[in-house]
DNA sequence: CTCCTTCCGCTTACGGCGTAAGTCGCTGAG
DNA sequence: CTCAGCGACTTACGCCGTAAGCGGAAGGAG
């Protein structure tokens, strides 16, 4: 059905049909991701990954040891994206915004894979380079020991925290468009006064200030503690 | 094998045997986040619910319209426990530090669970009740319109943030903890001298104090900030 | 007391999942 | 030219969620 460069059994090649580029642990992570992007987590399986590639599912276990391996794989391909830090010498508080902007972004590149790899647990090794660059933009900023890293816990919190709030409120969003009706019912003003009066607000979020908003009342929180 | 209460089929009621307790959307509700704790996210099947209930796993769909509805219900469950405001009338900031350790203490007590409702986007209604209380202590605090918004999703976002990033990193310790040959290759002190300058500190977290570090920090930050 | 509706747990079956095991054509080294 | 081994293949097993339909027990109606 499709000619092949190397190795492999049946189909045997047909003259004129096109090459099949090789398989590979990159070009499997990259259709991964692609997938989930375009389907959803839940259409992520091996044999879809294989169809989307033109092959069997167990042809993919050569190069990857399992679903997990390539679910690692994604968290690597999307948190490797933003390791840079490029002006190590710049203000503490352009770095913090720089780093907290960049793991934004690549959330943003890949939403709903960054989903799956926040609501991963075991990637500690991936976000290993984030850390070290933020508890150096801690130490920068004249923290030391326990305050650096507390300083560090909760810049990544709220990073994180405003990722999947964001994720969720697309969802939401989407789903309040399909069905107004119900949407009224659920949320009675008796029981929800604050909700309904702040609901232009609501339905229309600025992703990109309200993030802007934490993160500079952090910045300046963090700004004006006592140094260790 | 097993008496019953009421209807049924078999298997036929065995007189010395023990009632058994009916089916219920409860009780399957109850089983499912047991079963979540005891064995993880992915242990959680329609059979096994069954199966700890003794009961075959369709008949869960007398109660339940299938597998999304349970996990629906765990958040139901889990979320429903602190919707109470028990001081309306408090400081705003007490009310703030309240609602976040009940947002929290919920979180422990079923940490397995709780990964699988934070990280499901559908179940903005359950949030609703959150949602209100903390636009309701913004109100309270001096903000109005978009800008009770912004402080009320930025607090839900650290909030949100710690928690998974507490169970990372119990996760986290724990695999450390079974392999520590490979940690030590892994975590070069050339590649990353700040995470192992603050080894101790992110080896040995103090979850409680690193919580209300952060909120300390994010409450005295909204409370100087220019009203609108 | 009898009948009959309704409830509810049961069995069976289907398509899809991750993956262990084994087959075999092609390629490149000797 | 031979042949080792790479890599894609097929087959099969035990899980999964759930659609469909069965049948016994309980309890109201006559």
């Amino acid at each position: 059905m499709a000619k092949q460069t190397r190795g492999g059994t049946l189909p045997t090649e047909v003259p004129g049909a096109p090459v099949r580029a090789p398989l590979t642990h990159d070009r499997i992570i990259a259709t991964a991701i692609e997938l989930i992007e375009r389907e959803g987590a839940q259409a992520l399986s091996m044999r879809r990954i294989g169809a989307e590639l033109g092959v069997a599912a167990m042809s993919l276990y050569n190069h990857v040891p399992g679903k997990e391996a390539v679910l690692d794989g994604i968290a690597d391909r999307i948190l490797g994206g933003l390791e840079v830090d490029p002006a190590p010498e710049a203000d503490w508080r352009d770095r913090a915004r720089r780093l907290a902007h960049a793991f934004r972004a690549a959330a943003h590149r890949h939403p709903r894979s960054m989903s799956v790899v926040l609501s991963r647990s075991m990637i500690w090794t991936r976000r290993l380079p984030v850390i070290e660059q933020m508890l150096a933009i801690a130490e920068q900023a004249g923290f030391r020991g326990r305050t650096a890293v507390q300083v560090m816990r909760t810049f990544m919190a709220y990073v994180i925290g405003t990722l999947m709030n964001e994720a969720n409120t697309a969802a939401t969003l989407r789903q309040i468009a399909e069905e107004r009706r119900r949407v009224a019912e659920l949320v009675d003003p008796k029981a929800f006064p604050h909700v309904v009066g702040a609901a232009r607000e609501l339905l229309h979020p600025d992703y990109d200030a309200d993030f802007d908003f934490g993160l500079d009342l952090l910045i300046g929180a963090i700004e004006s503690l006592p140094r260790t």
